[in-house]
DNA sequence: CTGAAAGCGCTTACAG
DNA sequence: CTGAAAGCGCTTACAG
């Protein structure tokens, strides 16, 4: 049960435990600890596989080597494979994740970031719910690191990592003009959070630098705590009382998939009689016949881009915010 | 920066640190603090917005509150959802959930053993690879309870919950013979693990029971650390070199998905030219044209089954192992 | 070149 | 009814 601590190996190296830490911390030189005792620590350290109590080690320096992660839902593909990414990269600097989902509910953002914090934890990764503004704000003030993903505060000065959703949907609505769509709707989440705002924007501005009158019956705003049967039946609704909609935008990966099951109910043909594109890239979109057009976020440059900015205020904070906006790429198939 | 310690209260309190310790682990009663003192304390604690600092606890009672999750793959939807569902079970209890992906490789298991081990996890849940029978039995040994998930070792005495494999096969293999299929496929992982043998054995006793010759010709087994490209490449020679192939399943979701996306590409008519089910519900499967017949996991039955297992253990441990088996789902959907 | 000692923030056996 | 003291396993300023 007992680990073996430094002071096992100080005993049978006849030292003291000081010197032993300075050897395991690589302090050797700096500390002027002679080569002979040095090898002779570093031997019986790896005998007795000796593994440092980090909880000791943090207690004392304050440093966790742990990192909290607060996203919308780490069931969701997207979180998912990012938690993936993430977990990889930092796991190469000696960092763990702690994870918690909000379900965008303020309540349980505050809740997970009361956790993270009695925790230790040396930096924050989080995905942003409506209101944590204040929350952020307060964060920031500990000293900890903070990057904020997918989505951010316009008026809070922060790291973030995300993507650019305003051209994401920009670039997927010119598309469907393109292809002679003309009565485009779009379904979203009720949120005034920056990238539904986005999103909301990228879809008018093509319509307007198309010339394309922008109709307030073409949007369907749905609230985020729907559940997949609900969401259908609304969507359901949405498409069949709207005369002449001739294609669909789905502002994320859970919308499109609900959209999909409500256009199959429907017996509508997706591609035929309605166009159909998605936000998130899913093996759903990819494998469906007709493969369905999206907004693919580069899920493997957003993860690393995260834990190498997290890394670096570890290291040295900087002192303006670093804000990197990362390129989504439109994969167009059979849908449109 | 500091936060407020149990110093900081004894301090505004008039007492010492020992008494505002007893108090705010409610033994205020079982040490006899007056009810004066002790409502002092509280009131101080809350104002002052006290949280115990999880470190100096854990180093001093060695327990850590914190659960240590090894799956095979964070980002797969099996992994990804129940992470979901044991980390809200979890929070239950007060307790944090570390988790790591092994990529069935059982050297990133070891080392992923091996950090948990410092940070000094509660406790275990393990998805286990092939040759991690060994390190166990090892973590056994040092009192911590470790609950398998997924898989088990037939000869290592554990506690484990999952599903009964080899029914599932079963069912989906003998739906498929009822169906008319006679000349059905199966495309495994090659690995002896027992979830795979399971479901290799439901396959093999379907077809016995239906009086269907088996042959070795229909297995085709792919190794876990192919890509998605090579397992479809892989499938869709498999698919075209077996003649007279009526129908297929495959063993697990990733396979699935792989053998739609061969299928597809093949150009075949899944339900019609071929009957197709996969272990594993998915959006795609539900979602697909013609929709997959499945054998589904209960996902939040098995979660809540691991944590309440894994709390009990840490609370009394049982002298005998237990090992939940539950029951899988077939869902039959359009293409069988 | 090396060590004794303090201290991180708790808990708990012991004493009164 | 309450407190002084030890100790969990480290790190590090200080001393020699």
């Amino acid at each position: 049960m007992k680990g073996i601590s430094i002071k096992d190996i100080a005993k049978q190296a006849g030292v003291s435990p000081t010197t032993v830490s300075f050897v395991l911390n690589g302090k050797a030189k700096e500390k002027r600890i002679s080569d002979q005792v040095s090898k002779k620590i570093q031997k019986i350290a790896t005998r007795l596989k000796y593994k440092p109590n980090q909880l000791a080690r943090g207690l004392r320096t304050g440093k966790t080597k742990t990192i909290g992660l607060i996203v919308e839902d780490i069931a969701n593909n997207f979180f998912a494979s990012l938690a993936k990414v993430m977990e990889d990269e930092a796991d190469k600097y000696g960092y763990k994740v702690l994870y918690g989902s909000t379900e965008d509910n303020t309540e349980k953002a505050k809740g997970l970031l009361e956790v993270l914090k009695y925790r230790q934890v040396d930096g924050y990764i989080i995905t942003p719910t409506k209101n944590l503004d204040k929350e952020i704000e307060l964060l920031k003030t500990t000293g900890k690191p903070v990057v904020l993903m997918d989505r951010y505060f316009p008026h809070v000065s922060s790291h973030y990592v995300v993507v650019d959703n305003f051209q994401g949907t920009y670039d997927a609505t010119s598309h469907l003009i393109q292809q002679g769509y003309r009565k485009i709707g779009i379904v979203t989440i009720t949120s005034d959070q920056i990238q539904m705002k986005d999103r909301m924007d990228g879809y008018m501005a093509a319509l307007k630098d198309h010339r394309i009158p922008f109709q307030k019956t073409l949007v369907k705003k749905l609230p985020f705590e729907l559940d997949r049967e609900h969401f259908t039946t609304e969507i359901k609704h949405f498409l069949t009382t709207v005369k002449g909609l001739d294609a669909v935008f789905f502002a994320t990966n859970y919308l499109g998939i609900c959209g999909i099951e409500s256009l199959r109910s429907l017996g509508w043909q997706i591609g035929k009689k309605i166009g159909v594109i998605s936000f998130d890239d899913h093996d759903l979109f990819r494998l469906h016949s007709p493969a369905i057009t999206c907004v693919a976020q580069p899920i493997p440059a957003i993860g690393k881009n995260i834990i190498n900015l997290l890394m670096q205020e570890l290291n040295q904070p900087s002192t303006s915010p670093q804000q990197i906006v990362l390129a989504p790429e439109l994969i167009i198939r059979e849908s449109t």
